[in-house]
DNA sequence: CCTTGGAATGAATGGTTATTCATTCCTGAT
DNA sequence: ATCAGGAATGAATAACCATTCATTCCAAGG
């Protein structure tokens, strides 16, 4: 970790070294969010610290009181961020003008929500150490709740357009919906925990076929 | 919760008071665990601390440490016990003899999956605070794997079962029970995090269309 | 009734951690 | 070049917590 500040040079205009670096706040806090969900990640919810998360980000270790006033709101203000991502990402899919198609938008939301991004084990372990701790605590669970509505209905409204395009009988978009959701967190949970035993790519053909023997004329 | 020891008798047979209770070992590490769960439930395990599940429990400071060597094991126990407890009563379903008929069986598993016993919010809390925690701790990981694994498998020969009687065709029990397992974590996860948005009763409703839409000459 | 093994207690201990704030020293404005 | 504002630092502090163990006292056997 020792950089090359070397021989002469004192003052080079790389933004390295060990030198006290000022930044605009919205940076810093980004900063201190980052290294905070890699910390969770790492070492669990229930083992991170202050001391971690500073170093972890290479800074102080008083400073994540400067920009969040404690640990709590920090960590408040990390759910926020993961939920905010995850849910803006599935919602520009769907209401997604950039994919007309309405097969092909399906596709590409299972990709966003089984791809590279979602299912890296930093985000599932962020993403499930706060369920954990939802039962017990409101703040949580309203995080939760704001963002998850919002993306239910895009993903009900969703559906029934696809129901309406391919005249599908007997189905109701909305408990499919909330199938389809519950099955992917129970895809997500799996690939977290059991690792071993549901791989990606099967957890991909599982979510796939839940939707063709709802749309099977979507799918395929 | 002052009973009533009333008046006279200072020694009536009643296990109640302040006094020194001495129990079997075992009685005593089952009371300690069942303070835990409580205490994982309302406070979230990230919170917990030993003063508080053994005030919980009505039993002195040290007591927790007597009997399970440290914290961390008496987490693990937890933890294996509520594992063991969930897919003990899935299993005891699915061999029964006690219900010949696939068709109640399946409802009956359903019945257990989402009914009072599991959902219970305490257990759910436990359940996914531990989740939560998986992705850092292999010791969680493990626990949770074993037991999995073994209720996966009676799952998948289950669902072969009423495949081979239904007729079905293009269905592959293996994918079928990921699917249907995954779909009840998420169920449960969403009865957790947003009660509101997900009653007990839509939740098996939604667990039922899927299992309708995979066997439909069995349920219904 | 007395004795004794060991279960249970709870005050004390030592280690850990969030938070504070006096000090340092960038950085942009003048 | 100088200066003021305030961002960043990190040592100090106070609170908290898991664990220990000397002491207490229950209960079973004699």
């Amino acid at each position: 970790m020792t950089d090359a500040s070397g021989t002469a040079g004192d003052t080079p205009p790389d933004t390295n070294g060990k030198r006290r670096q000022i930044r605009p706040k919205a940076e810093r806090r980004q900063q201190l969010i980052d290294a905070t969900i890699r910390c969770i990640a790492q070492h669990g919810l229930s083992a991170v610290t202050m001391q971690m998360v500073t170093s972890e980000a290479g800074l102080s270790a008083g400073i994540a009181n400067l920009h969040f006033e404690s640990k709590e709101n920090l960590l408040r203000e990390t759910l926020r961020f993961v939920a905010q991502e995850y849910h803006d990402g599935q919602i520009d899919i769907m209401e997604g003008s950039s994919i007309p198609d309405l097969s092909e938008r399906l596709d590409a939301l299972l990709d966003f929500q089984l791809g590279r991004g979602v299912t890296q084990r930093q985000k599932m372990s962020v993403w499930f150490a706060y369920y954990g701790e939802a039962g017990a605590r409101p703040v949580y669970q309203k995080i939760v709740s704001t963002v998850d509505r919002l993306a239910a209905q895009k993903l009900e409204a969703f559906f029934a357009e696809i129901i309406s395009e391919g005249q599908y009988r007997d189905v109701d978009s909305r408990d499919l919906a909330t199938g389809y959701s519950a099955l992917i967190d129970g895809l997500h949970l799996g690939l977290l925990v059991t690792p071993r035993e549901l791989t990606k790519r099967r957890a991909r053909s599982v979510a796939r076929e839940f939707l063709r023997r709802a749309f099977p004329r979507h799918i395929r």
